[in-house]
DNA sequence: AAATGAACAAAAATTGATTATTGTTCATTG
DNA sequence: CAATGAACAATAATCAATTTTTGTTCATTT
């Protein structure tokens, strides 16, 4: 009998906010590796068995820990973009967003505890994939609006778009500074709209 | 007193040339973890400090080690590059030497035996530096060549393709699957050529 | 029904004693 | 004079014994 605990986060049960919550709580103070099933039923004020009834295992909830988050960064960020005009703007928006998420949060804290395991997480591809799903509605809505081709396939507009934001939010410090909003936008404006062909 | 053996690297000098084969035979092997000095120093049938006259420390050797090995790669990329008319045919040629340079070469063996430790290393800004410096040049045959915009700036362009052609050898998988030769040319085509503008 | 908590074997982390490795120095070798 | 190898303290890896944690089960509670 498979557990659909897997696919879907029930973040509605407030049982599982309270399992995530102070899961969250123990790895933003003590890191993934020191952070037991045990203390985090602790913290939560519930018992152990609990949690293994919303979650299989302990890699069960990191991943639920790490998707929330980033689930609820990408919602905060869908929010700041209604205020954005164009599609650059939005990149430039989200990017900016990225980076300071990047070094204030809990990914920050993380790097500095556990840098391995944060490298690991940037490399495994359910992290790309909730990046990727992101951005499709928005890649639509640009082609309707005439500024960017709409005879562009959707998926490989997305593609794009998520290996650019991606990598301007993990290596900010990487190849040209980018370090103003401005510079920013008319870098992601100009691939955007031109690629490397003419020039503005 | 500095050392300038962290710079550059003498691989005209027979000694380091010996001690990078012998360190890079034994990371293949068995990881870096479970290499040491004086192994090193056996399998290159030379003296433990000798290693150490050469290499600060056991890092400096590691990163002798992959710096080599990443070199050597461009050169080899280099030279095919020479056959490719066109950069949009530089860049997919390169995209696939390097894909089939990580599911083969060193790395490989090395996300097998230490996936955190290739992972840093994936984080780790020299080695983007590396390929950021490759390139330049041909940025600008492409500008002369009325490829792409002469008023472009050239860093924009490098910091667009090395993004680029980082993220699709070390994510294959993600987004547009570009399995064939043929569709990862015609996406770097569409790219570089309009970016998500007017499409082919 | 859903949550609890106790019990349990298997797996993993911790500990402390022991061994190996590191990085440095220097007199000797080729 | 570069390479060697031995000596050395400091650091890190290893190993076996012990403790903790994990993941599962189930009778009990709310």
């Amino acid at each position: 009998m498979s557990n659909e605990q897997f696919n879907a986060l029930h973040y509605s049960d407030p049982m599982v906010a309270r399992i995530l919550d102070a899961g969250e709580q123990c790895i933003h103070r003590f890191g993934i590796r020191r952070t037991s099933m045990g203390e985090v039923a602790r913290v939560g004020k519930l018992s152990r068995g609990s949690i293994y009834k919303h979650f299989n295992d302990k890699d069960a909830l990191v991943q639920g820990i790490i998707r929330r988050r980033q689930e609820h960064f990408l919602n905060r960020t869908e929010g700041r973009l209604e205020n954005e005009e164009t599609l650059v703007d939005k990149l430039t928006q989200s990017v900016l967003s990225g980076r300071k998420d990047m070094e204030e949060g809990i990914f920050a804290a993380l790097a500095e505890i556990e840098p391995e395991t944060v490298a690991m997480m940037f490399l495994d591809p359910r992290f790309y994939e909730r990046s990727l799903s992101f951005w499709p509605p928005h890649v639509r809505m640009a082609q309707e609006a005439g500024e960017i081709s709409a005879e562009l396939d959707v998926g490989i507009a997305t593609d794009l778009i998520m290996r650019l934001v991606v990598s301007l939010v993990m290596f900010p410090q990487m190849g040209v500074r980018l370090k103003t909003r401005r510079a920013l936008r008319d870098y992601l404006q100009q691939i955007v709209s031109q690629g490397l062909g003419a020039s503005l």
